[in-house]
DNA sequence: TATAATAAATGTAAAAAATACATTTATTAT
DNA sequence: ATAATAAATGTATTTTTTACATTTATTATA
């Protein structure tokens, strides 16, 4: 066999983290207390054990960072140029991921040295962690025509106004409300509940939850679930 | 730092190569003419070299097997699970490419005694590679709402009854004639040529090429190429 | 050379979905 | 009682999708 075939790589995996929150979408951006890039900001990451598949390697990670363990999570690709890292010849699998933003989060990635930057205003990052955070901005794009990702990222109960904001930061323009609550409500896929959302109105806005069993049988069908 | 950090992995990469061709999807499967698995159909792959990156891998597989060299090909996902391959602990990124079948492609597919197989028909393959079939067919589906990834699959030149068969096999349904064509050429995607292609019917049909110009202008806006 | 056979090519009406757009409503604070 | 604020609502127009049947160009053969 090929001498070439016996070449051994370190694997990593990095997590795009997203959160929303005050209408802006966020990156979780970590501030490295160790060597290599020790002082540096990245993406949360770790080296992948010889006993774990790739994304349990993710899945710890996000635990460790977030304290979650039911995140929502996707592969996005792998990154494998040969000069990517000067230190090892490594292979990292990059994952996003959408989380809630809460406070009991903000306290655990504080203790982390995790801070969160608007997706605005992302500062300079180790490596390809810029890269990789491009590409999966790109990629939410695409997929939030066809799940319903915005859930993952908002309370369990959030107003319809509050959704539209998020999908106008996602697809980074304007939507109008009334077509948006239109199509919202026609797809059927939220419950509106008996409780309204004071913060932003005197008026206030009816909370709602998202059906997931609604979903579940979107996912049958090829429904566009484009708004 | 945690001596987890230090593991190393073979990394391979496998190929799903699709192609099309008297009217069906089909799949290049390769017969293992070395150990392990000696006599065993699988995708087409090989080990990352340390020199190379996952994606310079994959062209070289395709180049080796098909003689190709500008292939269309995406990266599909990772597979690591850490039981996937009993020798090594080995990840594979799949990636799935598309190809034109041509007579020049046959000869040296035989050569190296690969083997066309219906995807209605898919054998039993070693490792997860039937599992990253299953994945790819479903990736495409996806993707062919947005990109006119059909036009990798047909020759150069190609009737509008022959690209309406590659949906209807890409998609699995029955799609109507005349709602087709007036898509495809709404869309101005495809450029009629003063030719007939008189293998199918006696009347001839005519000849298209694809639109490259027009369909670069479309990657800017974001375009429905949904059929 | 007329006819039969074959798949290609064509058009239109109806239904569904997307878009554009302005006013009223519920509540709180003054 | 009034002013201020964001939430909630409806309709007409345009665009897109769907459903559906006949004619046309060509070859083979009677």
């Amino acid at each position: 066999m090929d001498i070439y075939n016996k070449d051994k790589f370190y694997v990593a995996v990095d997590c795009i983290i997203f959160g929303f929150d005050d209408g802006e979408m966020k990156l979780l951006v970590f501030n490295r207390k160790i060597d290599p890039f020790k002082g540096s900001l990245s993406l949360i990451g770790s080296f992948v054990r010889i006993g774990e598949s790739v994304s349990e390697a993710s899945k710890r990670v996000l635990k460790e960072f977030t304290g979650l363990e039911d995140v929502y999570t996707k592969e996005l690709k792998s990154y494998s140029s040969v000069d990517r890292d000067p230190g090892y010849r490594c292979l990292s699998v990059a994952h996003y991921a959408l989380i809630r933003i809460d406070d009991t989060i903000n306290m655990l990635i504080e203790e982390k040295e995790a801070e969160w930057y608007k997706i605005e205003n992302i500062p300079a990052l180790i490596l390809d962690h810029n890269e990789m955070v491009m590409d999966a901005l790109k990629r939410i794009q695409q997929i939030a025509r066809y799940e319903p990702i915005g859930f993952e990222l908002l309370p369990n109960k959030f107003t319809i106004p509050q959704l539209q904001k998020l999908y106008e930061a996602i697809y980074r323009r304007k939507l109008d409300p009334r077509n948006f609550r239109k199509k919202i409500l026609f797809l059927d896929i939220i419950i509106k509940l008996n409780e309204k959302d004071k913060t932003s109105s005197k008026k206030g806005a009816f909370l709602y939850q998202f059906n997931h069993a609604k979903y579940k049988e979107f996912q049958q069908l090829r429904f566009n679930f484009e708004i």
